[in-house]
RNA sequence: GGAGAAGUGGCAGAGUGGUCGAACGCGGCGGUCUUGAAAACCGUUGUACUGUAAGGUACCGGGGGUUCGAAUCCCUCCUUCUCCGCCA
């Protein structure tokens, strides 16, 4: 949620930057401004009357003491009338309020300058590639295929659990998924990100705070019963630990990484995209957050990405940078790289990390900030990336690494899988 | 799930209808003293909106109500604690 202020005191360059997030709502952004200007009316209404009607108060008990009844009686015919207009402005102002609030979520976050002009991902700009796209054997296949050949991965016995989209994992390819987890893990912690779990429910307040709701209602599993929704993304939970937080300028940047299962509904999905492990309704991913000062925040961004290319040079995966053009960012971001892996036997490019910075975007709305030198509150950066999502991991790993005689595990990965080959 | 108790500032804890944004203490910050530190002493110390400012308004778990006036009374929801039941 972008802060009013910076709407009104620079009205045209929001308009212009937004432009290039394909955001052409200008008489939204001058109606929220208007309303603005109301709600302050209307607020300096309702005060005048309120403090009137506290200082008759004080009178009427004043007069009571001293026993004068009639005087008394006099003064509370004027509060009565000045407590139903208050009402009608508190009715007016709330009604105002509830208006901005609506206008403002329909708002995406301000791209930040290094953003490409775009409207789809075509247009995204790749930043570099690295790492050397395997030669496959004769006869390599697509992951899918090797799971059922090795029997790592069963996806219709999920749909016999479950439904599609929430796969089994058996044998090496459970003992795979433990293995790479724990491998984020250790990497994330020795970055010194501090390692968090946290619940894989949350409350709705929660999933505004982050901005799931009200924008992406749909894409959430809900639990009617309780009224929770099962966490797309770490991100969640995570981020709302500093909701309603005021830090000390001192502890930032906060650093923490957590692990966690991941459901999305998917609804719209379809064809080659869900293929195997291309698109699930469960997943497991390491989440890395920041909480950071609104100075370096590019510079942790930059960090988030090169440290999350170490992982993929450490599992020894091809892959590509990407730089996000305004089109094809989120709602809620400010700049986002996309990660990459090439899945040779597919021969497609699968997105595996996404990495954002949100400025203040987020912690505007979960009221995340922090104190400066002056004693001042100020509103902190908030970033995250995946530290990586498992399936497509899983996918470009098998289809990259499968040799004639089985898959090789990356050398980074065996003290963790226990094994060097699956065959 | 049943019965009872409670939720006040960073913490601890007073306050049961008006003068309470809220005592006292601890902690934090600033200062005096000291070679330095500790101790002691003095001062200061919530958030938001609004206003050039002085100031004004709101907030004592959330929401609603009673009253001229609510931290204080009533309703409701949430949370925590104690006991019982169930249970990985």
């Amino acid at each position: 949620m972008l802060q009013l202020s910076t709407l009104r005191e620079n009205t045209q360059q929001v308009i212009e930057k937004l432009a290039k997030k394909n955001f052409k709502n200008e008489a939204a952004i001058h109606e929220v401004i208007a309303l603005d200007t109301a709600r302050r009316t209307t607020q300096n209404e309702q005060e005048i009357i309120l403090a009137q009607n506290n200082a008759l108060a004080k009178q009427v008990g004043d007069l009571m003491k001293a026993g004068n009844k009639d005087e008394a009686n006099a003064l509370k015919e004027t509060t009565l009338a000045n407590k139903e207009t208050s009402k009608q402005l508190g009715d007016k102002l709330a009604d105002i309020e509830l208006q901005i609030q609506n206008i403002l979520y329909t708002i995406p976050n301000i791209p930040a300058d290094a953003v490409p002009v775009g409207h789809t991902p075509e247009d995204n700009e790749i930043v570099r590639t690295a790492g050397a796209i395997p030669t496959l054997h004769a006869g390599a296949v697509p992951h899918w295929d090797l799971c059922k050949k090795y029997d790592l991965i069963d996806f219709e016995l999920g749909v016999k659990i479950t439904g599609a989209g929430f796969p089994v994992y058996k044998g090496k390819g459970a003992k795979l998924q433990r293995a790479l987890i724990n491998f984020f893990l250790d990497e994330a912690t020795a970055q010194g990100y501090a390692e968090i779990q946290p619940p894989i429910f949350v409350n709705e307040a929660s999933a505004y705070g982050t901005g799931n709701l009200p924008d992406k209602e749909g894409q959430m599993y809900h639990m009617q019963i309780d009224n929770l929704y099962c966490i797309p993304t770490a991100e969640v939970p995570v981020t709302n630990i500093y909701r309603d937080v005021i830090l000390k300028e001192s502890e930032l940047p906060i650093k923490n990484t957590a692990y966690t299962p991941c459901f999305r509904r998917e609804a719209g999905s379809y064809g080659k995209d869900v293929r195997g492990l291309n698109r699930l309704h469960q997943f497991d991913k390491v989440e890395i957050v920041q909480i950071a000062h609104p100075t370096n925040s590019y510079e942790l961004h930059q960090q988030m990405v090169t440290y999350v290319e170490s992982l993929l040079n450490k599992l020894e995966l091809p892959y590509r940078v990407l730089k996000l053009c305004g089109g094809d960012m989120s709602f809620t971001s400010a700049l986002t790289y996309d990660m990459e892996v090439f899945s040779a036997a597919q021969e497609r490019w699968l997105e595996v990390s996404s990495i954002s910075n949100f400025e203040t975007f987020q912690a505007n709305r979960l009221k995340c900030r922090y104190k400066d030198g002056e004693g001042k509150v100020q509103l902190v950066h908030t970033l995250n990336g995946s530290a990586l999502a498992l399936p497509r991991i899983v996918a470009s790993l098998l289809e990259n690494h499968q040799t004639e005689n089985g898959i090789r595990i990356p050398q980074a990965l065996v003290k963790y899988t226990g094994f060097e080959y699956i065959n």
